[in-house]
Formats: C-alpha cells, sequence, structure tokens
DNA sequence: ACCTATTTATAAGG
DNA sequence: TCCTTATAAATAGGT
C-alpha cells in the first residue's frame, strides 16, 4: 500500500523490516481497535517483535480475552493461523499450519493471476494497430482506407527495399556507414533512410493521390 | 474506507454490524499475517463476536504468544483498549470451515488461471504468422528473407488493388459480379481475383526472381 | 518523523 | 455471503 507494491514476503533489510514493523504494528492496532468498537467484539492482539520485545492491544484487556479463548479453546481451538512453527501446540498448530499453506498458495496463485492478465492485456494491446489491419477485411473497407491502406504498404515496401538495398552494398564491400538498421518499433514506423521509393499504383489507383514516404514512413491503417 | 467515510463508533443496525464485523475480521488477520511474514514476528490475535463466536490468528501460534506474554507481562508495556464485553465460544468448526473456504478459492483461481492461460495461448497463435514478419526486425532480416517479405507484400498490394479497382468499377456502375471480396483469412492468404499485379521491384533488386501472384497468393514471411 | 504516489481495505448497494 | 464500484485508509519509498 505504497509507492510501491510489495511481496508479502520476509523484508531482508533490518533497517526496513524496523520501519515496517512500527507502522503496521500501530496499524494492526488501530485495526483491532476500530473492529471492536465499531461492531462491539472482544479483540485482542498481541505482537512480539523480531527482538523479543511484546506489544498488545486488548478490548476489555488481553487477559480477560486471552482467559475466554484459553477456556473455550479446551473443548474447541480458535481460528485460522499462519505459517512458521514454534512453541507450542498440536492437532490446532497442524491445521494451522496447512491454513497458513493454503493462504500462500492462494496468494501465489493470484500473483500468477496477475502476471496472466497483465501479459493478455499487453498481448492485446501489441496486437492492436498491426493486426487491426492485417486481420481486416479489405471487403469491408472504403476506397478511402483502401488507398491508405496502400500507402501503407508502399512505405512496408520501401523500408524492405531500402533494408536489403543496404544488405546488398555492404555485402558488395561499398559499406557506407550502416544507417539504424530499419525495423518496426511500437507505433509501426519505419526507418526508410534515405529512400524514396515510389512504386507505381495499381490499375484502379491511377491519379489517386498516394501519401508520400521518404525519411520516416508510419503505417496508416483503415480504422484505428 | 469505502464509499463513505463512517465515524468510529459502534454500528447500530444489526445487519451492517455484522457485515462490518466479517469483514473487518478478515482483515485484521489479514494484516496480523502480513505483519508477522514481512518482519518475522510473532503475532497473535483474538476476536470475539459479539454473539460470542471465537475467532483467532496465530503465528507461530495463539498459544505460544499467549504463554510467552502472560510471562513477560509483569514487565511489558501493554496497551489497553476501551470498554465492552461478551461471553461464548466455538471454534475448530471455524477453522475448518475457513479451511474449506480457501480450498474452494484456491480451486476457483487456479480454474481462473487455467483460463487465463489458454487465453494467452490462443492470443500467441493467432499472432503467430501475421504479427511474426510485421513485428519482424527487418535489419535482422538475411537477404532471402527480404525478398520473400518484399514479394509477400506484393501480393498484399495486389489484394488492396483489386479490391479498391472492384470497388470503384463497382462505383461506376459497371457491376460485374462482385468476387467473393477478397479479404484476409487465418493463414493469411489474399484471394486476389484475376490481378496479378506485377510491382517493380525497388532498386537493389533489379533481376530478383520474386515469387509470382496470380490467383492465390499466400504470403510467406521471414521465418515462421 | 513527515510527504505523497500507490496499493489496499472497505462502505454501499445489488 | 459474494460481487462490483467509489472512496477512504494504510503505507512503501524518499526526504
Amino acid at each position: 500500500m505504497g509507492r510501491q507494491k510489495i511481496e508479502i514476503r520476509r523484508i531482508e533489510s533490518d533497517e526496513a523490516r524496523q520501519v515496517c514493523f512500527s507502522k503496521r504494528r500501530a496499524g494492526l492496532f488501530k485495526k483491532a481497535s476500530e473492529l471492536s468498537i465499531l461492531c462491539g467484539a472482544d479483540v485482542a492482539a498481541v505482537v512480539f517483535s523480531p527482538a523479543g520485545k511484546a506489544f498488545s492491544f486488548g478490548h476489555p484487556s488481553v487477559e480477560s480475552i486471552v482467559e475466554r479463548f484459553l477456556a473455550s479453546s479446551s473443548s474447541s481451538p480458535g481460528a485460522g493461523g499462519a505459517g512458521h512453527s514454534s512453541g507450542g501446540d498440536h492437532a490446532v498448530s497442524e491445521l494451522n499450519r496447512q491454513y497458513g499453506e493454503l493462504r500462500a498458495q492462494l496468494d501465489a496463485e493470484k500473483k500468477r493471476q496477475e502476471l496472466a492478465d497483465e501479459t493478455i492485456r499487453k498481448e492485446r494491446d501489441a496486437r492492436s494497430p498491426a493486426m487491426a489491419w492485417i486481420d481486416a477485411d479489405l471487403s469491408a473497407m472504403g476506397y478511402d482506407d483502401l488507398v491508405a491502406f496502400w500507402s501503407s504498404l508502399v512505405g512496408v515496401q520501401a523500408a524492405v527495399a531500402a533494408s536489403a538495398d543496404q544488405l546488398l552494398r555492404d555485402a558488395l564491400g561499398r559499406r557506407r556507414g550502416r544507417q539504424p538498421a530499419a525495423h518496426l518499433v511500437g507505433g509501426v514506423t519505419f526507418d526508410v533512410g534515405a529512400f524514396g521509393v515510389g512504386l507505381p499504383p495499381p490499375p484502379g489507383f491511377a491519379g489517386v493521390d498516394l501519401q508520400g514516404f521518404g525519411g520516416q514512413a508510419t503505417i496508416i491503417g483503415p480504422s484505428f
């Protein structure tokens, strides 16, 4: 809950751990207090710092809660628990262990889920522009769209041509400082170098004013 | 922490109080758990519902914490709460209930996870051929790849040209049975009708034997 | 210890 | 009780 999300795992830095302990201990006690007041529940919370110092909150008092808890747990244990092991008990601690284990697993699953969702989201985004016109149904395109599509293809070809040409020249030994290599970037832009390969329009396009491509050619699809 | 700010005072509505109790009890235990994990602290929290039902969280166990607390309480600074009370018990069944709940949740998560993975897989597959060359790094392509790419572009342009031409002719009233409309399908194949638009190769491509396109033009990308 | 950008926890409402 | 949404709180990092 802060500038950056953190995993719920032991904080390695001694200092950070200490700071976090202080903050969260206060937060825990505040939550406990609010619960007791808002719902009229009896609540007790006891915390031992890593150094062994004890802190507690109790409503009406830790002792009274503990007493009641111990009395009722004699015939039927309490609920939830977390991971570790240590001093203790038996049947209940085992249940607690399993509970904590499950909780951990659940957290892990959720994390994986988040990653998966994130991946899907990104995948969708990446797919967006380029796929849009690759998947585009030409039969559904209007004339203007087709013209735009056409010109974008000219741009792509220019890039390919430039790249191939460069490759040829390099191969022939006449290397003249290879340009920053043409390639596609996020927004689907080609670096076509200095080439302005003007391809003649097909039959029906005679006279159409195609977008020109010289230095930077940005592909403009039908409708995105 | 919600739609509206609330005062920290006893909630009058029985139902609202019960709902709040459930939510905040869960929240408290989660906080306790995080504190224990993040800071390696030993934490215990015991809550008695207004009805007297007991709930608890303990790391490593409520008992061990209580024992330590009582033993050191003689000199440790216990923080106090306000005033309320209640009475009763119940427990193991609660733990079991929570356990089962968690397991159910875990199963649900796993199912969701599977769905997500499935989605990603499909997304990847769909993306495969077309995206492959759209995303292709021209600078990384070899000459042969570029040639293939070039020819595939010629095919695309042919399709676009055909489609546009058809549209023009239709618009001019000379409709002669619109062909099954050119469009891209899964495998990235164009139905270019009867057009064999041969675009002249760019500079460096003079003499290269480009793949011909007549009826069915299948786009062949660099390496998929 | 104090400051915020963010992440969480939740109050309401169905 | 569970889900969703709009907000209030808690708090991670930094100063």
